[in-house]
DNA sequence: AAGCAATATGTATATTTTGTGAAAACTTAC
DNA sequence: GTAAGTTTTCACAAAATATACATATTGCTT
């Protein structure tokens, strides 16, 4: 898990961070908006946005649209008490949930987690500006739809189901294609070369593991 | 939409009510079990209780029995983790749904709408210039009228219900022929075709999932 | 760095799935 | 009982997908 906490003020920071730490999430600093952006750009990985709204240079809520247009990562907003005018704003912007200051840092952790769980609970596997989704058969990547043929779409669905792990072709075939599968070994060579065309920027994300099959690698986390 | 939140703790009624604000709710609130049964005698109008349990002066779990004897509200509770055995009690007493804290201001939402949409299903249907009228039994594109055979409404109607789902041609034939439905898969495909044939430039949003079935797709909102 | 083995990729062919029109079977209203 | 409307089946065309295979490329071992 990494966390992006942006606040101007350190001493905020410093504190998220300390009980960050504390349930092993990494955390990844900014101090205002342009530098939240910056830091969104620079790491793809990260899973978590904690951000004040009340900041110099550039606001939570704009920082907020831009990032989103990036990618979708679930935000938290943090905001002083006078600034409910700004609550209302930042709920247009898919806002997950948001805690006014002062803030009890162990609430904000479980704030934290309970958005995350309810992320996974979801029928919807989202891996930075990848998501799937189960119920409507749909995977989109930077908010377009791509088509999968579905053998693809069932490789790719026993991928995220098995992150991580490296699959043989045989399990991959005996999974996917059925016990009664009598074809070529190499069959799923062509549907992962398939896959990983239609995966465009995400192709590497299917990691050759030379001598045993295949391997769906994201780096932490999801 | 009149919501009644009732927790003792502010800040919670604070979250609750920004996120209910965002999607046009108008909220009462209420400190304690006492004062919820106050404000139920007060406002004849409140469609939705959100309830604490853990509550001074009285309880979630009694203010509910109190209020179901005046009248049918829907309603969720709440929760702190460690109250698990009030769960179980609270589900005794006509309670719709149960969230423990902390939550997703989000998912309480969903939850929500999803109770509502339960309980009062929507009679009109409307998607840009198409208009289904459920209780008139009507369907009009370009405020023009289209007849559709029992079959096509059935399935349009069932199509609304799980719009954006991919549905498999067993799930259309078993939810809408029926379980002892007997007959050819394919007999689907001819239903969708006169369906489309009629939805004429909304033929669309019935998309095919090869290897799957149909979907539903509106293109977000509604 | 050469040679080997495994993997990547392009292409052709086979197979599967879906769209569609027409006819048969069934319902319903009169 | 019949006509009109509806539902279902079926057959074939069209489209999409899956597979096999040949060739190119890569990565590993020595």
């Amino acid at each position: 898990m990494k966390l992006l906490v942006v606040d101007d003020e350190i001493r905020i920071r410093e504190v998220i961070k300390e009980y960050a730490y504390h349930e092993k999430y990494e955390v990844i600093e900014a101090s205002n908006g342009k530098e939240a952006i910056a830091k969104v750009k620079e790491h793809p990985d990260i899973d978590f946005i904690i951000m004040d709204i009340m900041m110099p240079i550039l606001d939570g809520i704009s920082a907020n649209r831009e990032i989103k247009k990036i990618k979708e990562i679930p935000t938290l907003m943090l905001s002083a008490r006078k600034e409910e005018y700004d609550k209302l704003q930042a709920f247009d912007d898919g806002i997950d949930d948001y805690v006014t200051k002062p803030f009890s840092p162990r609430e904000l952790m479980a704030r934290i987690k309970a958005i995350c769980k309810r992320n996974k609970e979801e029928d919807v596997f989202i891996y930075q500006d990848l998501i799937v989704d189960k119920k409507g058969h749909t995977v989109k990547i930077d908010q377009k739809e791509i088509k999968l043929t579905p053998k693809e779409y069932e490789l790719l669905l026993f991928f995220i189901k098995n992150k991580n792990i490296a699959l043989s072709r045989e399990t991959l075939l005996s999974q996917i294609w059925g016990y009664d599968f009598f074809g070529d070994d190499r069959t799923v060579d062509t549907h992962i070369k398939m896959l990983r065309g239609n995966l465009g920027k995400y192709r590497d994300l299917i990691v050759t593991v030379r001598g045993v099959g295949y391997k769906f690698e994201l780096s932490e986390s999801n």
